[in-house]
Formats: C-alpha cells, structure tokens, sequence
DNA sequence: GAACAGAAAAC
DNA sequence: CCTCCTTTCTGTTC
C-alpha cells in the first residue's frame, strides 16, 4: 500500500467538555480544571481550561493561583473543578468504541485522541474521507454530546497537525499534494516532538518554520539532535511519516507520583506515601494481569529538578512485597546519598509482561 | 547488549 | 507558583 488515508480524532478541551456536558449552564463561563496538590488551599496545576477561560490566557500547565489571578484582573467569574478522572474515562471509552467501528486500523493515543485509518474503506478518496470524518463528528455529538476536532490525511504526522490548526470543531482535509504548501508556513513548535527547548534550539539555528526546516542540511541536524531526532526533523519537515497506525495492546509502565505535603528527606514519611502509590500501581498491574521486572523511583526536589533511581529484578514478578521492598531500598539509597529534600515523589514498574497461567507456561515449555 | 539516569515532549 | 502519566531517546557504564 502506498497512499494511505489517516484520520486524527481529537476530543476538544476534553476534561472541561466533558464538565460542560454534566452541567450545561458552564458553558458561557470561564472552566479551568484543575489538578490540586494539597499543599495549600489553591497549590496545584491546571489540567485543562476551556476556550473561554482560555482567551484570559489560562492553559494547561499554569499554576491554578496565576489562573484565578487572571480572571480577577479580567473581573470575571470563573468556576474552578478538580479533574475527575473516572468520569472522563467512561466518556473517553464509548467515544473510542463509537470511533473504532469507523478505522481499518485504529491507534487510541491517551485518553482524547485517536488515530483511525481509513484506506480501505474510503478506497485512499479524499472526498470519501471527508464525508466519513463528518459522519465521526455527527455522531459523536449526537450519541455523547461532545465535539470534536479532525485532521485528515496521508499519514499520522500530517493528520496530527491537521486537526491542531482549526480547534475546536474542526475538520482540515490536506492531500498528498498539498502537504508541502501546507506545512512549511508553519511554526517548528507544530511538530509532534518540539517542545520548548527544541523550539529554542532551532532558533539559533534561523530555523522557526517547518519550510526553513525543511531545506536545512540533515547532516548538520544529526550533529546538533541526535541520529533520531535529526533524521525524524528532516523527515517530518517534509511531511514524511511512514508509522502504521497500529492498536498498543500492552503498557510499557505504570506510574504514580504525588506532591508531599512539605518538602522532606524523613524516609518514614516518605514510605507511608510511597506505599500507596505503591498498593494503586499494583492494583493496576493486577488489573491488567501484568508483570514486572523494573522498579523505579522519582523523587521531584525542592528546586523542581527531577531524580530517578531504578532496579531490575532477576526474574518478572508480580509481588507487592518486592514491588515495597525495592522501592524502600532505593529510596533510603537516595536519600542517604543525596541528602535532597523531596517535594513529590514517585513509583514505577516497567519491563511488563503478560503475566502467564500455568497451564500456559506449561504449555510454553513443551 | 543490558542496565541505569536524565532530558524532553505530549497529554 | 510549578500536576500527573507515559513514551522515547541519549550518553554512560559495565
């Protein structure tokens, strides 16, 4: 196959619509949903904001105390949620069930977006993919009462990009043929995988469009990035993208990290957290009948700068005792070590596998 | 080639 | 003032 036809669904401001959709009368009004640490009274982050808190500058990231500091300067009421993440989920879930009926192939990318592609069934046309992609957005509004912005077209990165430029309720159609003419006014920051950094990095190199990115020599930016970023640059400049939009079966980890109430290097204190994190990351690993064979810890220090230690065990485990037991040896090893004092801290398991019945395995021997 | 630590990004 | 979760890549070390 060589021309392919890919859609990018993804769920507008998803957590504050979803908010929106439990209680309609929110929508004229500023929505910030946010992420309470539990230091003090309003310590934490915004998760998501809708668009009309969003033309008062408040968006993912900000701290929640600059957000209500906006809309008091602005003189404007605005209603602040904690996230519920489970409520979200049930919505997400029947959303991507509703998407994937529609996908040849389909690829869920966090809780709001989803890759579908659509070859096959809109034989690689254009004016079909278009009429689908209305059909997706129809039916999402009308079965769960969300909107929805598409990006359609011949691969993931430009379809990715597609559904980015007209948000929210959205719907951008770029052909093969007018993926140069369409990408190369761009801003760098566009690209999936610039960031900030990249983003400043590139600048001193004169490059702040995906055209001037485009033309500049790949050997220089293999030097500069790295034999993969520099290669994925050249290519995605170019709107390159050869990935199959391919379903992830299994995680690669499972993680939870959470904010201490004070900054501290008390390993006793930090154990009672951590051992809660612990107990939720295994009930998820159960949950999923999973395995692991690496622990890892995170510890966020005062100065917001990020530490990681790991171990990998012998043999895949999935025993909450061991996950315990690693995770308070590498903890008290860090501390001892470093003598920094915490401000969050994290756990993780990683190098999953299925955990395996013992009919399985037995059959695996033979 | 595996294990480990850090950086960066996206969500 | 600064959340949470996950992935991918890089350099280093052994």
């Amino acid at each position: 196959m060589q021309s392919r036809i890919v859609l990018l669904v993804d769920l507008d401001y998803f957590y504050a619509q979803c908010e929106e959709m439990r209680q309609p009368s929110l929508k004229d009004k500023p929505v910030v949903i946010c992420v309470y640490s539990g230091r003090t009274e309003d310590s934490g982050a915004v998760s998501t904001a809708n668009y009309v808190a969003r033309k008062y500058g408040i968006h993912s990231g900000i701290p929640i105390t600059l957000a209500k500091k906006k809309l008091k300067d602005a003189k404007i009421e605005g209603v602040f949620l904690p996230v519920d993440l489970p409520f979200y989920k049930k919505i997400s879930d029947k959303i991507m069930e509703i998407l994937r009926d529609y996908a040849d192939h389909f690829e869920q990318v966090g809780i709001d977006e989803a890759y579908l592609d659509v070859t096959q069934r809109t034989k690689a046309n254009y004016l079909q993919a278009e009429d689908l992609a209305r059909k997706i957005k129809n039916n999402v509004l009308t079965k769960e009462r969300l909107t929805c912005s598409v990006g359609v077209g011949p691969n993931k990165l430009v379809a990715k990009i597609a559904a980015d430029v007209k948000k929210p309720d959205g719907l951008t159609l770029v052909r093969a043929h007018d993926v140069a003419s369409f990408l190369s006014p761009l801003p760098v920051r566009r690209l999936v995988g610039v960031g900030k950094k990249t983003e400043k990095k590139l600048e001193t190199l004169n490059i702040r469009t995906v055209g001037q990115l485009s033309r500049f020599d790949i050997q220089r930016l293999i030097e500069v990035f790295g034999r993969k970023l520099g290669t994925y640059f050249h290519n995605a400049s170019n709107g390159i993208d050869d990935t199959s939009v391919q379903e992830r079966s299994m995680p690669e980890s499972l993680s939870r990290i959470s904010t201490l109430k004070e900054n501290t290097k008390n390993l006793s204190i930090i154990l009672d957290k951590v051992f809660r994190l612990c107990d939720e990351v295994h009930a998820k690993l159960a949950q999923r009948g999973l395995v692991y064979r690496s622990v890892s810890i995170f510890i966020v220090a005062e100065d917001l700068s990020v530490h990681s230690r790991s171990k990998t065990l012998e043999n895949p485990t999935s025993n909450i005792k061991t996950f315990k037991k690693t995770v308070s040896e590498l903890f008290e090893k860090f501390f001892t070590e470093s003598g920094l004092e915490a401000r969050r801290i994290g756990v993780k398991v990683s190098n999953l596998t299925k955990k395996e019945t013992e009919q399985k395995q037995l059959m695996n021997f033979f």
